[in-house]
DNA sequence: CAAAAGGAAGCCA
DNA sequence: TGGCTTCCTTTTG
């Protein structure tokens, strides 16, 4: 959350541009807290809004169109010395309309830097318990977060001092990958939208949507291919669906800025890409295999930061987990499964399904909502 | 009342 | 045939 959400940087980047252009997101920023800098809010919201803007990362995920409504931790700053855009070399032409740009690339290594230093300065210590960071899954888990409170994850901390921004920023834009992939394994669909069928594109909606607590948006996406969705401008999204659609639209970036990395690494053999490796590890069930339900489980258990609001370890080491919103994750379930009638009851049977199995059983201490894998990690 | 447990039948790759 | 899904009844906390 202290760095810039890629999300958000994307959101950023396509109101403030048109299509086409290569912007570093990063130019559109001030800081006040930097030295050199004259302004005096962080945010640009007066010191009162910044102490009750809202709680999480949320709203940096959901990319409210009110830029007033920033979390202070998203660091919308606005910064004097504005350096004229950068524009990447030679980023392939993709065949149909839409941008491949992105705030991967946008994010140089001295932005880097420059925003780690920021997060630093502008860090707040956490009042009370932490808060799951988990709306914004792209910034994420295992350690790599920059939430961290004040100052950076060791892991970072350790990098920055070392000058290893490039680093850096192949880690974040690894982790919007592994994210994108988590997200492909249990939607079943391809990473790059512009393969989606229609069915492809309504399972993305529904599941952006619930993930980000979106407003739904009902039919106004139906009977579109990914091509034809990967074809709508921004102001088409906002049309199609007022409430979300810049914020879906933002989302969607990502994701065919992600499909475009992956495809220019995969050009790139030779060089052994991280993203790839990234791509090849997270691969494990998507051989065409229809996945279980105890790996589905697995797999949002490996998510805390995504998913720790409905299924978390009591006890990784036991394989003890909760299900902490039973409803939530029967819906992830169905979605996955395309069963939108799936509910908890019928999700539990199939837990119970692999007591005899020995897959998974209740804990010795048998509570309300918690198994346990009979084969932990 | 929700969760747990498990029987029974059906679906589908 | 396996792995669910759906529906159901009964029990438990």
């Amino acid at each position: 959350m202290g760095l810039l959400c890629p999300m958000w940087c994307s959101y950023q980047t396509n109101r403030s541009k048109e299509y086409g252009q290569r912007v570093s997101i990063v130019d559109k920023i001030t800081c006040s807290n930097l030295p050199g800098s004259s302004t005096s809010s962080a945010t640009g919201l007066p010191a009162s809004q910044q102490q009750s803007a809202p709680e999480t990362s949320e709203v940096g995920a959901m990319g409210s169109p009110d830029e007033s409504t920033v979390h202070p931790s998203l660091i919308v700053l606005e910064r004097e010395d504005i350096k004229p855009p950068r524009v990447l070399p030679s980023a392939p032409e993709r065949t149909h309309p839409g941008v491949y740009l992105s705030s991967f690339d946008t994010l140089l290594t001295e932005d880097v830097a420059w925003l780690l230093k920021v997060t630093e300065l502008t860090s707040v210590p956490p009042a009370g318990p932490q808060q799951e960071p988990e709306q914004c899954p792209i910034i994420d888990s295992q350690g790599l977060s920059l939430d961290m409170g004040p100052g950076l994850s060791p892991k970072l901390e350790e990098q920055v001092e070392e000058g290893s921004l490039e680093q850096v920023q192949s880690l974040v834009v690894g982790e919007v990958m592994k994210d994108i992939e988590m997200a492909c394994k249990l939607l079943n669909i391809t990473p790059d939208p512009i393969e989606w069928t229609a069915g492809n594109v309504q399972k993305w909606v529904l599941w952006t949507e619930h993930l980000y607590r979106l407003p739904q948006v009902g039919g106004a996406f139906r009977e579109l291919s990914g091509r034809d969705l990967c074809a709508l401008s921004e102001e088409d999204f906002r049309q199609r669906c007022p409430p979300s659609g810049d914020v879906l639209h933002a989302h969607l970036d990502i994701w065919k800025s992600a499909a475009w990395m992956k495809e220019r690494c995969s050009l790139d053999e030779s060089k052994a890409p991280e993203g790839e490796e990234l791509w090849a590890e997270a691969d494990s069930s998507c051989s065409g295999q229809p996945i279980h339900l105890w790996q589905f489980l697995r797999e949002l258990l490996l998510k805390p930061h995504s998913y720790g609001r409905c299924i978390r370890w009591l006890s990784k080491e036991k394989g003890i987990f909760k299900i902490e919103d039973s409803a939530h994750v029967a819906r992830l379930w169905g979605l996955r499964k395309n069963r939108p009638a799936m509910n908890y009851d019928k999700l539990s049977r199939s837990i119970r399904q692999y007591y005899k199995k020995g897959i998974i059983r209740k804990p010795a201490v048998s509570q309300r909502l918690v198994y346990q894998f009979v084969h932990p990690v």
